[in-house]
DNA sequence: CAGACATTTGGCTATTTTGCCAAACAACCA
DNA sequence: TGGTTGTTTGGCAAAATAGCCAAATGTCTG
């Protein structure tokens, strides 16, 4: 593998890297209809703010949301939105992963 | 957020997970075609037969390949081939990224 | 300006991930 | 059977990640 080729996929692997955390993709289907300050994001997550925060920066380093500042609030919205036609491909993932289970008990 | 709801993003979190390596994003693109071997992959990444072996590993944890010994050999395809359409938008963070940044410069 | 509210940053520890080597396994071949 | 090839497993050290608390920053309001 020649060195523009592996920095294709690090790049590629980095922007995957920030949506491979659970509290992370419950972050991108929040800002899939709207965007959401952070005091909101982090009443539905139920974590520290602090820990919210730093998931946002992750997302936000990644390229995959935007920031707004306006007044004493920021507001996070999706950059690209198409992030989440993924989780149809996810789920047949995870369906395929149940069917072979139950595949093997029968 | 509810157990099950975490539950969920949990289980999804698994599968991006797994895809969120360089290398492993490197597999997926030639299993996309055909079927390969351990050796083969092995000898286009260029690293240790044993961390190859383990990447193999993660991803057929994740549900996203198979694998079939035949002989000496074992053989990995892919299980979900959806997981190659992500790549056009992976690369859409990107470019979105490479415009901003220009954007910045002018 | 002082206090309240919203968010980020620093710092720390616990956990997970990575990649190599060596060793174990497995299947083939002479 | 003994050697060779292909693959997995165990183990370990280095690096990256996660989440909390405390403190700093920024913005509004009285």
């Amino acid at each position: 593998m020649d060195q523009t080729t592996q920095a294709r996929y690090e790049a590629r692997a980095r922007v995957m890297k920030a949506l491979a955390h659970p509290t992370r993709l419950f972050i991108i289907d929040q800002l899939a209809d709207r965007e959401e300050c952070v005091c909101e994001l982090t009443a539905m997550i139920g974590a520290d703010v602090s820990t919210v925060s730093k998931h946002l920066l992750v997302l936000r380093d990644a390229g995959i949301v935007d920031n707004d500042k306006r007044g004493n609030q920021v507001f996070y919205s999706l950059r690209v939105p198409c992030v989440t036609n993924w989780y149809s491909c996810v789920e047949g993932v995870l369906q395929a992963d149940a069917q072979q289970r139950l595949a093997a008990i029968r």
